[in-house]
DNA sequence: GTTTCCAATCATGTATACCTGATATGGATT
DNA sequence: AATCCATATCAGGTATACATGATTGGAAAC
């Protein structure tokens, strides 16, 4: 890695782990100048970052309007999901053609550190490597494009529970994880990848099962509506309102 | 769609086009004022074109080089194909059960295009309308972000196809197709999604099967041994050389 | 008191300037 | 004659300036 790990990288990285860890709420308004600042950035790579940030699903940031953290629809949160156990299905396939006792000490090493997080109480750590898991997973498969695309999805997924979800419980997903693990030591693809799938599924039940318990907030009854009538792609928030607290 | 559309959109369709066009052919440069003066723009809009296509896969731009058209390696394509095939398995059992009649119409009359345009021995026409027909496809999905990953993945393929492949004989596609298409209206979703698994296989066989009958090009040779040497994630080309026609 | 309209302010889109790093060319040296 | 190094040139990274469109607060009218 370079000495200077070239100050774009690292706005773009912390905003992304500040928007995963909740500490930016979606919603949020991200003004161009005003995030540059805490990075001593230049508007420049500020907008960079959050163009990537967009292409990840993360914020939104249409027309001119000032940026925002992304609030994605249950429908656009279901069509993640969808796209997402596809993807880890054939990722747990892959992983089985390829497998080696290497990648079985790096999984069991990933699961005891959830377990130890989950023992000390630490939800943040917890929650995080929850989701790393997801990721080591891909990396693991040796095919770059999966990695980064479930990448992106782990990050989505996140937003969404973030969202929409009620707050994470984190003490079923390492349980379903070694699950998974077994299932793949054993050589057993198929058992692995619907293991894979039913935790999926179950993740998204935590998320989209807990219909708007949350502020409805005027902008997502809306854009229920909104996007119920001749929306082209996606309906636009039509006030982020949320966020910069 | 606005009046305008958006210079910068205008700059990066086009820019795509002509590298799946096979006009802008894998390794040829692309410096950013040079790129800009066609269409108007300066590099600040050039460059965001450049960046978008550099995260669709097209075009290479690592550190402070000059973005060159990419040259994915045939361990890359392998990879795609793999992402490919999974993704458009799902969209097929998507179809299957959201299917109406519609939906075949539209189909039929993509199919009814292609045959035409082989008919007429229109070969520019085959090609794209083969490609578009996997587009369609995943539109009809109604998955926003399968939509976007799936053209993508096609656009990948292409460019994959035009560095690799032998030349795009495309009168297999729209039987291929046709049974596809044939599948979805019997109901039968496994059928369709193991046929596209197998059209996908052909179409990545026209690919990867051809080994370097192509100029090998030097930097192709040495990439190869780059690869095999620790390198950290892509080889980078040492020289462009190919293009600039 | 509520609503509407206007204006000041703020944030973004785009272009350009400046600086830094890469690339190529010519000359000196072996 | 070939190689190596120094320098000139070119292209890209980053910041900033200018213009345009959005947003908000307040004043005026109902």
């Amino acid at each position: 890695m370079p000495p200077t790990p070239s100050r774009f990288a690292h706005a773009y990285r912390a905003l992304r782990q500040a928007i995963l860890e909740g500490d930016l709420k979606p919603g949020a308004r991200l003004p161009e100048d005003e995030i540059g600042l805490p990075f001593g950035i230049s508007r420049t790579l500020v907008r960079q970052a959050l163009q990537r940030l967009q292409a990840d699903g993360l914020v939104d940031m249409g027309g001119k309007r000032t940026a925002t953290v992304a609030r994605p629809t249950l429908a656009e949160a279901r069509d993640v999901f969808r796209v997402r156990r596809a993807l880890e299905r054939e990722a747990i396939r892959i992983l089985a053609e390829t497998w080696t006792p290497a990648h079985g000490a790096r999984l069991e090493g990933h699961l005891r550190a959830e377990a130890e997080a989950l023992a000390a109480g630490d939800d943040r750590a917890s929650v995080r490597l929850a989701w790393e898991f997801h990721v080591v997973l891909a990396e693991l498969t040796g095919n770059a494009l999966m990695e980064t695309w479930i990448s992106q999805l782990v990050a989505r997924c996140s937003l969404i529970l973030a969202l929409h979800g009620r707050p994470h419980s984190p003490d079923c997903s390492v349980g379903e994880h070694r699950a998974v693990l077994d299932a793949l030591r054993a050589g057993d693809a198929e058992r692995a990848a619907g293991l894979m799938d039913h935790h999926l599924h179950l993740v998204e039940g935590r998320a989209l099962d807990a219909p708007e318990t949350r502020e409805p907030d005027l902008s997502d009854i809306l854009s229920r509506y909104a996007a119920g009538a001749g929306a082209p792609v996606a309906a636009r928030p039509l006030r982020p309102k949320g966020g910069k607290s």
